[in-house]
DNA sequence: AGGCTATGTAAGCAACTTCTTACACTCTAG
DNA sequence: CTAGAGTGTAAGAAGTTGCTTACATAGCCT
């Protein structure tokens, strides 16, 4: 868990999620979505979310092709609710107690 | 959201959510339960959480308590859940296409 | 084979994080 | 009022992150 929320921590990194959410993209389709920066600056933050378990990889003869992996966020999806349920008992307690 | 995943990011925070859960603490309450840590590191947790809107503090006399406030993850709750639902999607196209 | 395309890796630097110790502040209690 | 408890803040050291440029590797095409 603490691998996939740190990688998710960087806006670079979430907004990269947002593009492979809806397919697979190569990494140079994404490199050109940040203009700003440097290809093999993507290329870093591939690997960190690679190794977080937040994409997969497949070659594709000279490409690689990067598709969202959303299984990655399980943990950290646990953990957000574990802290939103919170919210939910709490107001279930406070209409009760009124 | 930034603020929020970044802070969440960290392994003691994450702890420190953890433990106001389940009602308010102390700072000092808080800090006994990282005897590896100085207290002065907790408090500054404490100030990042506090940043992000991950907890609300209330001075009561001498102490300051401090208690979750869920409301901070709500943007990267739906961050989340919009990766999240990706599976889902993929899924219902999987089944839908067998 | 040789060159071009697509991509990852290495090295290094600047900025940020997360600690620690030392200090300041603010209530409460006697 | 003074002592001590509870807590935050300041300054600085050490480690980590996120970039850049330069280089390496691997597949494709003529």
């Amino acid at each position: 868990m603490d691998e996939a929320l740190r990688a998710v921590a960087d806006p670079t990194r979430r907004a990269i999620m947002e593009l492979v959410r809806d397919g697979e993209r190569s990494a140079g389709q994404l490199a050109d979505r940040f203009p700003q920066m440097s290809r093999p600056a993507v290329s870093q933050h591939l690997r960190v979310l690679a190794d977080a378990g937040l994409v997969d990889v497949r070659r594709d003869g000279n490409r690689r092709m990067y598709a969202l992996r959303p299984q990655g966020l399980a943990d950290a999806a646990g953990f957000i609710e574990r802290m939103w349920s919170t919210q939910l008992r709490r107001l279930k307690e406070a209409v009760e107690n009124e």
